[in-house]
DNA sequence: CTGTAAATGCAAATCATTCGCAGTTGCAGG
DNA sequence: CCTGCAACTGCGAATGATTTGCATTTACAG
């Protein structure tokens, strides 16, 4: 019932723009990468991509995301946890804020606030090539009392963290 | 010469305000990071440490450089360039720069940038817990002629980079 | 001075990622 | 539709940074 002739993902689409060769499980993981909507690490990847097509190994997606990176097809993202994390790319520059309560990734962006990034870089002697930022917050509550719940919960949360280190 | 009770770092002082138990090593690693201005990675403590005593090894410098790092003493630093970076905490929270022609490391602060991110994080209905921001840049240059010597390196370097991936 | 918990050194183990190599495939040119 | 070869793939072994197990040493309270 699949059409022989699948319809091409976006990012195949692109790759197909910019000469990128491409091979069936380059497609396949362009298609993963398509779809999803979050910011899966490399594993990941593989997982999704072993669902629908088991013919796949992890040296591939590997070398795949790393070739659709340098092909500037999809970014590879970094939030500290020692993994590298891929999303694709989209025309605008944008930032992630993440959520320290449930590890989600919120993206956002802001003209004044790249505005401002580049005079500080300008102001130093330094013409922008790269921003990186990434905001660490919790969810600001609504009530004193859940306030006080989230506090509490920080606070074993971080004396945890204290104990066994090396955040996965 | 050297006095026995030789007069303890800042860090060790520190260290010693927080109640960490302090040893040899962990002085001597206090020390060193005591008395570096740069971001060095655990195999520069490493090695300035030896340098000094060399009755230390590298799991010890791991063990306490996460010590001092989940005691606030230090902070750890991720250039992307794989491997972590490490300075003394001082109160201030500040940013880098990072000099794409020498791998130099600006550190800068800026209130005004700082509030404005602030309100972004609020705006998003976050409460701001940490920030990561680094800029990348190359440093303007001064005349059209540099600039188009910078142009020419830069194209080199990212040709080559593109080449053989994984920075250094 | 002694006992014990904590710290250290060493080497082996992990983890994410890359690489070597032999076998397979995509596809330009016939 | 065939051919040939460069490019691609899978596998497992190699890397590089960091952590850990364990036997030994050390700090220091009693």
């Amino acid at each position: 019932m699949v059409p022989n002739k699948h319809d091409p993902s976006r990012l195949e689409r692109i790759c197909q723009a910019k000469g990128v060769k491409m091979t069936g499980q380059r497609r396949l993981i362009a298609r993963v990468l398509s779809d999803s909507e979050d910011h899966p690490d490399v594993e990941q990847v593989y997982r999704r991509a072993f669902a629908i097509d088991s013919e796949i190994s992890m040296a591939t997606v590997y070398r795949t995301v790393r070739l659709f990176e340098t092909a500037g097809v999809i970014e590879r993202r970094d939030f500290g946890d020692g993994r590298a994390r891929y999303e694709a790319a989209r025309g605008d520059h944008h930032h992630h804020l993440i959520d320290l309560d449930n590890g989600k990734v919120i993206e956002f962006r802001n003209a004044e606030l790249e505005g401002l990034i580049e005079a500080v870089a300008l102001e130093l002697g330094y013409r922008l090539e790269g921003i990186r930022l990434e905001l660490y917050g919790m969810s600001a509550p609504r009530s004193a009392e859940e306030a006080h719940t989230r506090t509490k919960q920080l606070q074993a949360r971080l004396a945890q963290a204290v104990r066994d280190r090396r955040p996965r």
